[in-house]
RNA sequence: CGGGGAGUAGCGCAGCUUGGUUAGCGCGCCUGCUUUGGGAGCAGGAGGCCGCGGGUUCGAAUCCCGCCUCCCCGACCA
């Protein structure tokens, strides 16, 4: 492609509010622009890194005994209805009405069309195993996008959706899956670790994150380095050491004026927090309730509440903290609150470290007093008892006994197995050689597109801009041209790239040296070739990666074999 | 949804406190000349509903009210 026609110009600043060095670069180099919130078009130099990513994503889908094909972005509510997902998904969910007044869906995934599908397409034991797959616009409505493409709310989605007769079936495209995405971050030339994970809205028994660890990234993960434990934080495990039991003694009120806080009252009181009770109070959305039901989570006062093992526990779509009217219509005092003496105001959830413990100093639900030597089961009744505390540095793994440590991470990549949710809901079922008839056992996978060009952008660019890997650049070289004595010897070079096959950017823009340099570096693009009568006279064309490295000479008739030849040997081969 | 911040030329910003000529600066853009290996120099020029609507005033980018949009923090530890 040629310089002159390219859409999208370069900018010396990036536009205010991009926070992310991804976003700044891929918006300065012209590959991106925003135009709402978590909304993004793609220029040609965008698109053509899309493309490339997807032509990754195809081959090794395809490669997986993947079929592409394509599901529509508009789906009537009546399938998520029979899913349950119209009621339990919230307003992430895109809802919008025809001119008849009935309810529309904007996909945020595709896992009701599928399965719609299946019941039609998949009769028999001979249908299974399918893989079916697409790269497919995706519209969520995230209460915060933020740093460009790593959340947006419009984004493309490969995704990808497995069909088996039963679960040792599932196992094996799961393993497939996994196998296939690790592959996939290894040619874009982003590191990678998958990780235990939540399986969240999808639902289902099972699912793996595949992290980019980056301090940008929104999720936080439970590593162990001793024996490889990696898990989101959402459903990290941590081993916990029971204090040695005591015997109970006698509830105490104590005055603790001001001590609101955990803080405050190990203060006041002269105790370690491992010696208290903390109580969170969550209003949780459970199916089958009207009302948000009130919850008290009790925790050891060094610990905190994971939200998310508390709403799995309760079954809940939604889970908030109180406002203060609700602690105060189940009777609790805020800042000073008790489990003792609720009397099934709300549902109690105690974590198994409080319940282990004894003579623990908890609220009174009264101002400024709190309550010594409390204990679970003489004091007050759990309607739980399970873990519900968030991992957090240095506690130990859950596996080995080794401290842990945590870590940033953006999504770049999920693997679920949903089982047979969705199949019993939708009806896909197959006749089997038992001739019984089967509910579809189903897996589905996921990868922002999108995001995961926002990741390798991360990952890989210096103070000058971006440096694409070979393997999903948008031009295989760019070719520069100093001083118009050159310009037809630069044709000639650029016809016989495009006659080789390889994608060149031609800047033919007669801009000067520097400009052309500077935004050569801005793109990106893996090799650079500088056509110039300098370097004729040095002996031909030259020649340097951008990812380092000096520049060299090369002879004129053998530009196009050294651009073959170092795309070949390229780390992520194209 | 709560809390902050911001909307002025394509991009980045100043001006607003204390209302008052023709609304500025840098970059970019256009024309000409010079220049030509790391974002050139000089000269000339184009480009603004100062986010939108209402109000106060002789007069509003500036003060007041409402709305819209965007960014950041939080969505929790009581």
């Amino acid at each position: 492609m040629r310089m002159s026609r390219l859409f999208g110009t370069t900018l010396r600043e990036a536009p205010g509010g991009a926070d992310a060095v991804s976003q700044q670069l891929l918006l300065r180099a012209g590959y991106l622009r925003q135009l709402g919130q978590g909304i993004f078009s793609y220029l040609p130099l965008g698109l053509r890194v899309i493309r490339r990513i997807e032509a990754v994503l195809r081959e090794e889908m395809d490669g997986a005994g993947g079929v592409e094909l394509s599901l529509p972005v508009v789906h009537p509510a009546e399938i998520w209805r029979q899913s349950g997902r119209w009621d339990s998904v919230g307003p992430e969910l895109a809802r919008l009405k025809d001119r008849r007044d009935r309810d529309l869906v904007l996909a945020m995934t595709h896992e009701e069309v599928v399965a719609t599908l299946a019941a039609t397409e998949t009769r028999s034991w001979r249908d299974l195993p399918r893989l079916v797959y697409q790269i497919q616009l995706k519209f969520r409505d995230d209460p915060r996008p933020r740093a460009g493409l790593v959340r947006a709310r419009e984004f493309t989605m490969k995704d990808a959706y497995s069909l088996d007769r039963d679960g040792a079936g599932l196992d094996v495209q799961y393993a497939r899956m996994h196998a296939a995405y690790t592959a996939i971050y290894d040619r874009c030339g982003l590191p990678s670790l998958a990780v235990g994970a939540d399986v969240g809205m999808m639902g289902g028994s099972g699912a793996h994150e595949f992290m980019y660890l980056t301090p940008i990234g929104e999720d936080t993960l439970v590593l162990c380095d001793h024996c490889g434990y990696a898990q989101n934080r959402q459903v990290a495990v941590v081993a916990t050491e029971t204090p040695p039991p005591e015997a109970m003694m006698d509830v105490e009120r104590v005055e603790t004026p001001g001590a609101s806080t955990i803080e405050l009252l190990t203060r006041a009181l002269g105790i370690p927090a491992e010696r208290t009770a903390k109580v969170v109070f969550l209003a949780a959305t459970v199916p089958g309730h009207r009302d948000a039901v009130p919850v008290v989570a009790v925790v050891r006062g060094d610990t905190d509440v994971n939200e998310t093992k508390v709403a799995n526990l309760l079954g809940a779509t939604d889970l908030r903290p109180m406002v203060d009217e609700e602690i105060t219509a189940i009777g609790c005092v805020a800042g000073y609150a008790s489990p003792v003496g609720l009397d099934g105001a709300a549902r109690v959830v105690v974590d198994p470290l409080v319940a282990g413990s004894q003579n623990l100093v908890a609220g009174a639900n009264e101002v400024d007093v709190h309550l010594r030597n409390v204990n679970v089961g003489r004091d007050f009744a759990p309607d739980v008892v399970a873990d519900i505390v968030a991992a957090k540095d240095g506690d130990p793994c859950s596996v080995c006994g080794s401290p842990v440590r945590t870590a940033r991470g953006v999504e770049v990549g999920n693997i679920f197995k949903l089982g047979t949710k969705y199949a019993v809901a939708m009806g896909a079922s197959y006749l089997g050689e038992d001739g019984q008839e089967h509910p579809v056992v189903m897996g589905s996978y996921g990868i922002g597109v999108g995001r995961l060009m926002a990741c390798v952008a991360e990952e890989h660019h210096d103070d000058r801009g971006l440096c694409w890997p070979a393997s999903i650049a948008p031009f295989a070289v760019h070719v520069c041209v100093i001083g118009d004595d050159v310009r037809d010897d630069a044709e000639a070079l650029y016809a016989e790239l495009a006659a080789a096959g390889i994608d060149a950017l031609l800047d033919d823009r007669g801009e000067r040296p520097g400009v052309q340099f500077a935004d050569a570096d801005l793109s990106g693009v893996p090799f650079r070739l500088v056509v110039s009568s300098r370097a004729r006279s040095a002996g031909g064309v030259e020649a340097r990666r951008r990812s380092g490295g000096d520049a060299l000479v090369v002879a004129r008739d053998a530009v196009v074999g050294w651009v073959r030849d170092e795309l070949v040997a390229a780390p992520t081969r194209r």
